[in-house]
DNA sequence: TTTATATTTGTCAAATATTGACAAGTCTTA
DNA sequence: TAAGACTTGTCAATATTTGACAAATATAAA
């Protein structure tokens, strides 16, 4: 299993026979960056996600469990949190999309 | 459920009958830092979470799910990820530890 | 009401962190 | 060794976060 988004970007370049130099002008980046990138020495920015799914025609969505779950494992593994956090995330997620809905149903739209 | 760490904390506060001036104080921040902190204006800085628990005689492990699950679930509800992504994370999770262990086993310990 | 205390909000400069850019290095491999 | 691919180090420019303070608004007791 990969675990970094840089590994995963690797993975995907390599693949499709890409050099660091035509993936970089392709993300407007420096492939001297994307080097640091794919060796984690640097984090991808999440402003360029739509722009990698585009490269390599993917859809948005995997591309973002990708770098979210990456960035989530990395703090959980780093401050050595319990695993319960990922389960009371989920529990929240699920209270803040209801209070939305909610709030959705209930309030006027104001905006459009 | 309390769903954002400022709400927890306030709750913390206020069960304790504490004003917002001394709990800062504790905290080593600005009472006015902490009322944003506390109605989500603000984020609470990592660094003071053990100094938080101390407050409270509570388990920093305890304190670090609610800081962050939150932090979790504020990126997946803002960024509109599928909640696959926690899954994801928790896999990547095992993976890093488990990877960690291996190393750990192979190679020298070079410290301490 | 007035007064005192608690809380909230706005602002801004200082401290930190992130990013873009470039030079110089190593590593392949032809 | 020459060329291209990749890595590493550095640094200024940008962006973000933080600490601090003033001022506004609550809240509650006298």
């Amino acid at each position: 299993m990969k675990t970094s988004f840089g590994e995963y970007i690797r993975k995907l370049r390599t693949e499709n026979g890409m050099t660091l130099t035509q993936l970089a002008a392709q993300l407007e980046l420096d492939s001297a960056n994307l080097s640091k990138i794919e060796n984690g020495k640097r984090d991808f920015d999440e402003k360029r996600l739509e722009k990698l799914a585009g490269v390599f025609s993917l859809k948005l969505d995997d591309i973002k469990i990708e770098f979210f779950s990456d960035l989530f494992a990395k703090k959980i593994y780093e401050n050595n949190c319990s695993m319960e956090t990922l389960m009371v995330a989920e529990e929240k997620v699920n209270y803040l999309k209801s209070k939305n809905v909610k709030q959705g149903e209930i309030k006027f739209n104001t905006n459009e």
